[in-house]
DNA sequence: TATGAATGAGTTTTCATTCAT
DNA sequence: CATGAATGAAAACTCATTCAT
C-alpha cells in the first residue's frame, strides 16, 4: 500500500504542479503578479491586463503560456494543494503509529510548526485557494476526495490506534478528527491569514495549543 | 453600561438592517435571487442580468432599488453581520458571569446550538460573507472593530472571571479566546457550510464539543 | 402687408408659446427646473429624473404635462424664439423709416438696450437656445426662415432707405446687415452670456457701441 | 519675454496636441468619425457605438485608444484650442507694433484671412468647441485664462500704442478690443459656421470688414 | 517567442417612458 | 391629476482572447 500511496503522490505532484521546472523568467513574473492580484481582489475581479502590467509583460504573453485565465489560476493553486497534502504522505508519518503517546505530541507539534510556516510563506496563495475553492467544483471535488480518502483515513487509523491503547477518549473518530483539524487549522489560519500582524512566540503558542488539544481529547479518568 | 450596549445594539441593528420591513415583493425576489447567485459563483462572477433573470424582474428594476451592484451586496451582507454579533450582547449573556462553573457549559451549549441553527438557516449568506469580506475593506474594518472591541473584550472578561475562581487554567486570555472561538466556529462552519451533508445528532455533537473544549482549558490539577 | 405681418406674428406667438396662460404651479416648477438644468448641462446630458427631483414632483408628472422630454425643451425654447423676434415686427419699427438719420441712432440704442435687458433676463434660456438650435433642424429651419425672410428683409429696406439718402456708405446690404447684426449680437452676448460678471455702465457702453457702428458704416466723404 | 512666450507656446502645443504624430490608421478613422458625429448631434447625444460603426472599428477599439468618451472629445478639441490661439504668439505679431498705421490694416487683413480659412477647414471641430465649451469647466477655465492673460493683454498693448500715436480714438481698451474681436469673430463664424453656403468674394469681404472696423474706431476729427 | 492592437460579447448602469394605483 | 415602481432599450465601458507582425 505504501507503494500505492507513493505512486498516487507522484501522480498528483506531476499533474498538479505542471511542468514545474521549465519556467522562464517571464512565466515567473506572471505567476508572481497573478498571485498578488488574485489574492488582493479575487480571481474574478482580477483582470489579465492588470496582471500583465504588473508582471511587465504584454497581455498576449500571458496567453502564450496559459491558454486561459483559468489555467493561470490552476497553475498557481494546483501546486499548493499538492504541497499542502503531500506531507501527510511522507514515510515518517507512518512511523508515528509505533511511537508512544508522548511522541504523538511532538509529532503534532512538528506538523503544526511546519504547516504554520508553510501557511505564512504561502499566505497569498492560501487566500486564493480559500476564496476560489468553493467556485471551482473540480478542484473542490479533488480536495474532498483527497481529504476524505487519505487524510481522514490516515488520521482515523492513528486515533484508532491510540484509542485502543486507552490513551485518548472513546468517541467516533470523525469527531476527534474534526476537533483536531479544527484546532490546528484554526490556529494556523488565525496567525497566517486572519491576524498575521499579532506577534506571538511561535514555540510557546504551538506547545500550548497542542497541549490543550491533547488534554481535551485525553482519556477521561 | 448595559444601556449603553443596548443602545449600540439598537443603532447597529437600525443601521445595518436598513429599513427591513418596507420590502416590496420584487425587492424580496431580487434579494433572494442575488443571495443564491452570489453564493453560487461569488460576487464578482455574478452578473446583474442573471440576477434579474432569476428574480423575474427587469434589470433596471434592480438598480431602482439598489444604486449599484455593490449596494445590493451590502444590503444582503450587512444585516447578517448585525445578527451574527447581536446575540453576544443579549442581557442573558451578562448574567452568566454570576453563575457557577457548570452553568457556563450550559450557556455555551446554548450559544453553540443557536449559532449552528443560525448558520444553517443563513448558510448561503454566510458563504457570501466569508468570500467577500476580505475584499470589502470597509466591512472588514467594521467587523474587526466589532470583534476586537466588543466580542474579545466580553469574552475576555468572562474568562478572567473564571480564571480568578480557579476554574480554568492560567493563560493569556487571547489564547483561550482564540482556542474557544476556533472550536466553536470550526464546529459551526463544518456542519453548516463545509460538510452540511454529513448527518449528525446535534445535541450529542454539541455536548461533546463543549465537553472537550472545557476539559482542554480546565485548570490543571 | 402690415396685417399680414401681424397675422403671422399672432400665429407664431400662439404656436410657439403654447397655451401660455394655463400653467399650473407644478408646470411652472417643472419649466423652471428644466430651464436651469438644461442650461447647466445641456439638453442631452440632462435627465428627466433630475429635473423632476429639482422641481419637487414625481417623474411621471413631467410626462403628464409634456409628452416627451423634447416637448419640454420646445415649450421652453419656443416662446423665447417668438419673443426674440417679435419686437422686430412692432409697429414702431415701421415708423423709423421716416425718421432723419440721428433718430436712427436713438432707435438702435433703444433696440440694443432692450435686447441687452432681455438677454440678461433670459440668459439661461438663451444659452439653451444657442446650444440646442444647431441640433434641432426644425427649429433651426424656422429660425433661418424667420431671419432671412423677415429680419433681413426689414433691415435691408431700412438700410436701402438710408443709402438712398446718402447717409450711409454704398455697399451690398448683406454686408451692412451682417456687420450691424454682428456688432449688436456680439455686444449683447458678451455682456449677457459670455462675460456677465464684468461690470459696465450700460448707457455708456450702448452709446459707444452704436456710435462706433454708425461711424464705421457712414458715408465716406 | 519672447523666449518666455515661445516656451509657453511650445508647452501648450505639446500638452494640448498630445502625441500628434503617432496616430494609427484606426485612430485617425475614429477621430474623424467622432468629429463628424459630435458636430452633427452634439457630444452628449453622440453614442460611442455609432462612432465605432462609422469609423468601421469595434467599439472596444475606441476605448483602447481613449480611456473614456470624454478623452476622445478632449483629444479632438484640445489641439484646436492650441491652434486657434497659437498664431497670436507668432513673432510677426510683435513686429506689428513698430509698423505705421496702414500696415496695421494689412496685418489684420492677414489675420482675418488666416482665421477664416482656418475656421472653414476646421468648421466641424469649431462647432464642437462652441457647443461643448460651456459644459467643460476645465477647458473653459483654460480658455478664459488664455484669453484674458495673453490675447487681451497683447491686443490691449497694441491699441494702447496706436492710441498714443493718435491714430485711433480714445476709449477704454476693453471696449475697443470687444468691438474688434466681435467684428472679426462675427465675420469668421458667419461665413464658416452659420452661413457657409453663402458665396462671397473673400478678399473683397475681408477688405470691406477691416475697412469698416478701422473707420469705426478711428480718431474722431 | 513576444507583442499589443483589435475584437465583440458581456458588464454595470442610465434613462425616457408607461401604467396601475 | 399625481405618483413612483417597473420597464427594456441603449449607453459607456471592460475584458479574455486572438492574431498579424
Amino acid at each position: 500500500m505504501a507503494e500505492n500511496t507513493e505512486q498516487w503522490l507522484e501522480d498528483m505532484l506531476l499533474l498538479m504542479e505542471g511542468n514545474d521546472g521549465k519556467k522562464t523568467e517571464k512565466q515567473l513574473k506572471i505567476i508572481q503578479a497573478a498571485t498578488e492580484i488574485f489574492s488582493e481582489k479575487g480571481y474574478s475581479a482580477a483582470s489579465t491586463s492588470e496582471i500583465a502590467q504588473r508582471a511587465g509583460v504584454a497581455e498576449g504573453t500571458i496567453f502564450r503560456h496559459y491558454k486561459t485565465k483559468r489555467d493561470l489560476l490552476l497553475s498557481i493553486v494546483g501546486p499548493i494543494l499538492a504541497k499542502t497534502v503531500a506531507p501527510l504522505f511522507m514515510r515518517d508519518f507512518a512511523k508515528v503509529l509505533d511511537q508512544p503517546y508522548t511522541e504523538i505530541e511532538d509529532f503534532y507539534k512538528t506538523v503544526l510548526r511546519d504547516r504554520l510556516n508553510f501557511a505564512r510563506k504561502n499566505a497569498k496563495i492560501l487566500r486564493i485557494v480559500i476564496q476560489e475553492l468553493p467556485f471551482q467544483p473540480e478542484l473542490l471535488g479533488q480536495v474532498k476526495v483527497l481529504f476524505s480518502q487519505y487524510v481522514f483515513e490516515r488520521i482515523g487509523r492513528l486515533y484508532a490506534h491510540f484509542q485502543e491503547q486507552g490513551q485518548i477518549m472513546e468517541a467516533p473518530s470523525f469527531r476527534i478528527i474534526r476537533f483536531s483539524v479544527t484546532t490546528i487549522v484554526g490556529m494556523v489560519l488565525t496567525h497566517s491569514i486572519l491576524l498575521p500582524e499579532i506577534p506571538i512566540d511561535d514555540e510557546e503558542e504551538i506547545n500550548w495549543t497542542i497541549d490543550v488539544l491533547m488534554h481535551g481529547i485525553a482519556k477521561r479518568s
